[in-house]
DNA sequence: TAAAAAAGAGCGAGCGCTCGCTTTTGGTCG
DNA sequence: CGACCAAAAGCGAGCGCTCGCTCTTTTTTA
């Protein structure tokens, strides 16, 4: 009785996570249906669902990986004190460079339920608060005026991700990520 | 041979484009179907696509509309010379109190087609060409400094739009706009 | 060999849009 | 002036398509 081991489980989740990445880069986010995923994947849509329970899953394990590797990233040069002018310029370098929009994206768009609705607000608060900290460093620093809000802050930065997202997905780059 | 008169087909038009602003302002851009925008405007679809040669085209119809009236605005506000951060606290205000962010948001959403994204992209520079005279004015107020690139300046603003336009799709509100 | 895993044809729903039919309307004429 | 009619305008069932997802069949392997 063939019973695959956890990790190929993982590997195998890990190969549709890739794979609705990329597709996300190269074709866009509108372009991710599950036709296209398992294509680009190599594999069947009955293993998708062996694997996934919904594409929304799916889409959410994408996003969820992401934004853990940007927290513990962010939570690293919080520690280290980095000028919060620094690092959202290289952020917005990395997440330029990388394929890290193309992933953050996948929830950045219009929502038909309201559990998606949710589900963006969480992913959301999940980034600003693993922001704030770093700004609060910043602010011990100096560097920005100590009656500035944090969060509304972190919410504004936020916002020209946003912008990012989608002028990224007009142009291919982004012209003014150099003002920042 | 009846034939209705050019003000009844401008009547009829406006009166989809009016019914597409309410259906994104209440249900959003995710539920601007056909039968949706129909069924607001208490139409046909037979009749709708008489007045409009696909939802494309109609789409197009309220951004335009909308645009227009943003480009006149804001040039009037040039002449006057309103501080741009004034400007940006006022149009933001009107733009979440007002149908405003319903229909720009329309063509803010992600686009499948070479052509849509062509469009986005002709949008978005009317917008910005509208906005860079203005910014000018504050340049020469000595508000802003002037080795500040307008267009790169002007864009930023506009990013910020798009995360604005998220926010209020999820919440429905704005909880930082008094920061801008 | 038997159970787990992968495969992929296909289902129901919803989309933009069409097309054959009905209704409305203004010009014509007894 | 009212009956009639042709053409414009409106209507809505339904077409063709794609979507997310299911389910039977086939393949794999301990």
């Amino acid at each position: 009785m063939p019973k695959i081991t956890d990790e190929q489980r993982a590997a195998a989740r890990q190969r549709l996570i890739d794979a609705t990445i990329a597709v996300a880069e190269r074709d866009g986010v509108e372009a991710l249906t599950t036709r296209a995923i398992v294509a680009e994947a190599g594999v069947s849509s009955g293993m998708f669902y062996g694997h996934f329970a919904s594409k929304e899953e799916l889409l959410l394990a994408v996003v969820e990986q992401r934004v853990e590797q940007l927290t513990t990233l962010l939570a690293a040069e919080a520690d280290v004190g980095t000028p919060l002018r620094d690092l959202v310029r290289g952020l917005v370098r990395e997440l330029v460079m990388d394929r890290d929009l193309g992933a953050l994206a996948v929830f950045r768009t219009p929502a038909a339920t309201d559990d998606a609705r949710e589900t963006q607000r969480q992913i959301n608060r999940r980034i600003v608060d693993a922001f704030v900290p770093l700004f609060d460093t910043t602010v011990e620093a100096g560097i920005v005026r100590p009656d500035v809000d944090p969060e509304a802050a972190i919410e504004f930065i936020d916002m020209l991700l946003d912008g990012l997202n989608r002028r990224r997905h007009l142009d291919g780059f982004v012209s003014s990520d150099e003002r920042l």
